[in-house]
DNA sequence: GTGGTCTAGACCACA
DNA sequence: GTGGTCTAGACCACA
């Protein structure tokens, strides 16, 4: 994992996560990996770990069996609900940014599907 | 000026600045406002300001005339270059980090088309 | 140190550091003194460190690991060429500038070279 | 004239009179360019020249005759003096400053005599 | 303890 | 009034 210096560390560990899980990389009722080890994976202090997990928690889109770890909530039907929210509201965020630059619908449009396609 | 939590408050200022400029609210050549008066406006210090106009002048999106102020650079094409890097980064940051959550292309070009007009 | 008054402190404190790196006294892939180490040292606020170390950052000629501190650039022969291009720059600017006060070559030689010698 | 930004622009303006002098460019018993004439040739506000005159004039360079305006003094041993002091003093300064970059003084010399007769 | 950001406010050069 | 530098010091993320 490369960080952005711009944005703290754990929120940008925590948006990978949630993306996994919304994505099904995390499958629903799967265990998440151990705090410990996710921390050397990441060369992140585990500290970092706890609060993403922390974080993901009061999102309810993670629980903790105590003693048996992390694990990805198995109720379907939220996590789409919360997958749904999430595109759409970064979405917002990010076009209504880049509006602000004065850019033209259709350069935008024709620019979005070219990097979706990995063209550009 | 409203911030987010999760970003320095400068870079938010600079992007804004930036955009703005990209956008011809602020016209090649233009004056920008006054350190103080800026800081004035934004609720936030002159030194943050300070270092907003450093990082557009690093750009060369702006340049100095020291007593008179801060203004817009009157490279037009420069501006306009700038501006097509800094949409075409921007989306493709933006594009690989949604497309992590499995979102399919059908539906985030609706989405995005949507946002754009504001329709939702 | 000492500060000249007609100078900012910062480039000054810069010009220092800089200069340790190409002779060597701050070796490659060194640490560096910490912030605000080396601002008690210099009898200097730390943010004024901050700007030296931004600086040189800049240049290429440091890099930050963060809570780990800063270090010298491990790239020997990066660190040569931008000695070179430093050497080579100040003394085009003094022997401009001291050539508009009307002295000969030979006089002016024989001057550096007593000079470095530290004989006069 | 071109300004240097870390430098103030009265002792650069100073210093290039100074120099002029001491190359004879500004004669012995010459009269000095009126403040306000050199002020609009600099594109400066004339009280900066007022002080770039002051200067000199506490160092014995120029002198005042009331009412018909600045001059140099007629002392040509003097000037001579100074000049030998200003050169061996920058001088020194500067080659006390490159030494610090760990450069050899063969290295020097050679780049010195170079840079001396514009072959680089 | 490490760096990064930000504030409140002073003082300077220049116009 | 304009920007530039600097200080003293707080608070934060991360290890």
């Amino acid at each position: 994992m490369n960080f952005k210096n711009n944005e703290t560390i754990y929120t940008q560990i925590a948006d990978h996560v949630r993306k996994r899980i919304f994505a099904g990389g995390y499958a629903r009722g799967e265990r998440l990996p151990a705090i410990r080890d996710f921390a050397m994976f990441c060369q992140v202090n585990p500290n970092t770990i706890v609060r993403v997990y922390q974080e993901l928690t009061e999102e309810g889109l993670i629980y903790t069996d105590s003693t048996l770890g992390k694990f990805v909530t198995s109720d379907a039907a939220f996590i789409e609900r919360k997958k749904q929210a999430y595109v759409a509201d970064k979405t917002k965020q990010f076009v209504a940014s880049i509006k602000e630059s004065g850019v033209t619908k259709g350069q935008f449009m024709e620019l979005v599907g070219l990097v979706f396609d990995e063209k550009l």
